[in-house]
DNA sequence: GGCTAGCACTCAAAGGAGGAGAGTGCTAAA
DNA sequence: TTTAGCACTCTCCTCCTTTGAGTGCTAGCC
């Protein structure tokens, strides 16, 4: 493709997005200034479609951008956009305010997100099984049922409801809480000691109250629930609408109550080390094919620990978008480093 | 208004509430079976009209309910209708299931709610306030920063962060947690005891720690933000689309990201002691104009607790919708009645 | 007096015709 | 290789007509 293909089918994308509506030769001649007339441009145009960069909604309208459009426009644009300073002191401002534990503030970083970019915003918390335990409650709810609450170190309660067994078992709940703690206290979630053979363990008369808190905590681990995903901005989706536009949404929307679905979509961004864009039937997940996901990974150090993402229409407006989410996910990542040091 | 009238005027709520399009004499005529012919259930449309009840679209289309047609409505229904056993079953079996803690149960009933009814769920857990305090935790997360979590007989969990304000705070900060664990213990979160001016203070190393975490845990009490809420299946109302729609429940679920926007908009009928049906223009706010609220508080005991309410369209099913609410409500007290009492 | 058959009337919705306009592809010449 | 010119296509808009559902009114019937 020669240089003149690419800044035609750059223009086309870049104004299908501004305006929404398909492009024509005319107001390309126009706005691109190359000195060439709309015929030539035609021509090109004609050469982009037959290379699966562009389509033709109907014969004498303009060209639309296909997903691989979207996907050469994203990566000519690779490292070339740039944030407003309105937009980083809004981001820098929401990181300066320390008095704030990390669910709150990821919380608040979904909204600002979501609100810079006008799309919807996931972000998911760092993965419980990496955090360390600060503290440990087992508290009696009633005669059958206790609950387990883990206080980690980054300032994340989790709690699971338990279920007593005896009459005794709760009568020693208070001494299984103090030996739990002392084993386990400053210990990473996952790397569980097992207990089973410790000999402080006989001094309970309930030791297998003990193997089973740490069993729940394994299972606490396993299950996706205990994932968080801060959701922000689903409502803007609503306002990219055309005919077809409410049933995609209403099914995307659907799914989003589950929260597992989310995990699963992001599974794969998950691990990616980079800032990842995934454009319409690039996604794996049916559910978004007409859409975009822009997602970047953040880190306390060295170590990703969470996913930083927008999801958006394919004509979203990636130019702004993918520097927001950049940012965002670096100012978090600073913020996390210099918090837990 | 005479008998006739009663029954032209439910049939025409009713057939309206099935099939989303006006109601004309002829099909009322033959479903009525009342042996008129269409030309006086005519007379008698254009009487409701004249009173208020039903409205046409434009001069040849058939009648729609008003806001006080749907109230006639409602009104006239009172306690005549039923359960499907199929549902019952459904809501007895969630709350079958013991081994849950309280947000759990409720976030499953505005799930399982939302899912019987095709509208949107709300439900709004107990106050804190009422909350007795089982234990409390004071966890330092990093020099400046501890994190106050309460856990309460209900198995709520509710954290804050706090400030720390010197280093002889943080090194204090598990005896102030074991004064205040013996203080508070056991205690409502509306009756917090003064510890000003008790002798044990002194003994403390920095007893205006203790002082100034009562004053946060006070701080919780007086904010919305610790009112939980739980929204289940906001997607239905995307199901119901006309022209104007879109706006409407982009409006509506603009608000729904604020949570103290749905604490307010509940807050009248938290005060009731029954179950209370506000049809579009009765809603106090203008956001719901166009949609119905059925809300019911449940109790522990005697005392009314919180509120299962259920917001969809005004052509909502009333018939299904009230019960449903009903029995939920009813179902949830008494399982909470068994687990507290 | 209430009920109803009949009829004229209204209006939305659906369909078709025609024109405007945007945009194309192709051709032939520069 | 570029471009002017032109025929062509197809959507969109508007206007018009038809259809059909539904009404209100009137006059006669029970």
């Amino acid at each position: 493709m020669d240089k003149r293909k690419h800044k035609i089918l750059k223009a086309v994308v870049h104004r299908y997005i501004m305006t929404g509506s398909p492009v024509g030769s005319r107001s390309l001649a126009e706005s691109l200034n190359l000195g060439i007339s709309p015929a030539t441009i035609r021509n090109e145009l004609s050469k982009l479609e037959g290379m699966g960069y562009l389509y033709q909604p109907h014969v004498s309208a303009g060209r639309v951008p296909t997903d691989m459009g979207y996907r050469f426009y994203v990566d000519s644009l690779a490292g070339r956009t740039r944030l407003r300073e309105e937009e980083k002191k809004a981001i820098l401002t929401l990181f300066s305010n320390k008095t704030r534990e990390l669910e709150n503030m990821l919380q608040e970083t979904s909204t600002l997100l979501s609100r810079l970019t006008s799309a919807a915003a996931l972000v998911i918390a760092p993965r419980l099984r990496r955090n360390t335990i600060r503290h440990l409650d087992l508290v009696i709810l009633s005669d059958e049922l206790a609950l387990l609450v883990i206080i980690t170190d980054t300032g994340r309660v989790e709690k699971k409801p338990f279920k007593l067994e005896s009459k005794e078992e709760a009568e020693e709940i208070e001494r299984v809480q103090a030996f739990l703690n002392q084993h386990l206290q400053g210990r990473g979630l996952d790397e569980l000691v097992d207990v089973g053979d410790d000999e402080d363990l006989e001094t309970l008369k309930t030791p297998q109250l003990a193997v089973r808190v740490i069993a729940e905590i394994r299972d606490m681990l396993s299950h996706d629930e205990y994932e968080k995903v801060f959701v922000g901005g689903t409502v803007n989706l609503l306002r990219y609408l055309d005919d077809e536009g409410v049933k995609r949404i209403e099914n995307l929307l659907q799914h989003f109550e589950e929260q597992y679905f989310i995990l699963n979509m992001l599974s794969e961004t998950l691990r990616s080390k980079e800032l990842v864009v995934r454009i319409g039937d690039e996604n794996l997940f049916k559910e978004l094919q007409y859409f975009s996901l822009v997602a970047t990974p953040y880190t306390i150090g060295e170590e990703m620990v969470g996913t930083v993402s927008v999801l958006g229409p394919t004509r979203m407006n990636y130019a702004r978008v993918i520097p927001t989410v950049d940012f965002i996910a670096k100012s978090l990542s600073r913020t996390l480093e210099m918090l837990t040091g």
